[in-house]
DNA sequence: ATACAACAAATGTATATACAAATATTATAA
DNA sequence: TTATAATATTTGTATATACATTTGTTGTAT
């Protein structure tokens, strides 16, 4: 007779399934309102820190699209946004005129460094439970999980 | 001096955060296009297994919006698509007429009971990179670092 | 009894997103 | 060269969602 287990009885892969789907939801609310005060939605910020890694080289839709946490088709309106408030550029590319270049702006630059300190002060704060261990063991797993 | 390791000079709080999202994200897919098949969101699919557990008793919207991954307010629409479906009923509670009474049908019940064999199959596939043990330790995070 | 607060659900609206189809451009093959 | 396929982006449309407001109902204090 096999001893009994917290775990007995219930659906381990639904419970992980649930958990999964409830903490990325929570993260996403947490992250939108923190980002809120800057008017930007989380694939705007993700998109113009993408920018600001590629120190003024372009990108074009395709490249951020793939940089974005979720796949997407509107990436076009999105991008749209960012030109209409003056944080990114979007001119068409000479060579291959299908596609655009797109570039962060002086204005994207300097949102972007106002926002770094709350943002570090974000990713500590939503993240203080667990520790550095723990923070990599869970990396470890959610990329296992997804076999990437 | 120390030792470098491998998640020296990068952002373990900001890798987490987005790994949590993407994870989420990915698993929001892959449940979706599960369901689509019976044409069910995920919330739909939720609340009509919430209602079969309560067994016959009702519930009213606060209690199925609490049961939900993610919390809403258009828990009437949703509902609502379900009725017309014929999934569910949704009667006025007497003793209370600002709360309402929803119970699964007979056709929801049947529905879910053609589900069943393969949501089993498709929670054992989508988790089946990770160990029973695994499991139980993602889990474990995932509550901490969300706090509960 | 009446007014007012609290509660439960429904509705309006603006925005977001997914999905399919269309457009514009370039590459390739006959 | 011309037709066709492939590529990159844009647009249309239907659905989903968040947020605020409104409606209907009940509880409570005067």
């Amino acid at each position: 007779m096999n001893k009994k287990g917290i775990y007995d009885n219930i659906n381990l892969p639904d419970i992980t399934i649930n958990n999964l789907l409830i903490t990325g939801n929570w993260m996403n609310e947490v992250y939108s309102v923190h980002l809120k005060q800057y008017a930007l939605s989380i694939q705007q910020y993700q998109v113009l820190r993408s920018l600001r890694n590629l120190n003024g080289e372009p990108a074009n839709l395709q490249t951020l699209q793939e940089l974005m946490v979720s796949k997407n088709s509107n990436t076009t309106r999105l991008v749209e946004k960012l030109r209409l408030k003056g944080l990114i550029t979007r001119i068409q590319n000479e060579e291959n005129r299908r596609k655009v270049e797109i570039r962060i702006t002086k204005a994207g630059l300097q949102l972007l460094s106002e926002i770094d300190s709350s943002q570090e002060e974000f990713e500590q704060n939503v993240t203080s439970n667990l520790r550095p261990t723990e923070l990599i063991a869970l990396n470890q797993l959610l990329k296992k999980i997804r076999n990437k």
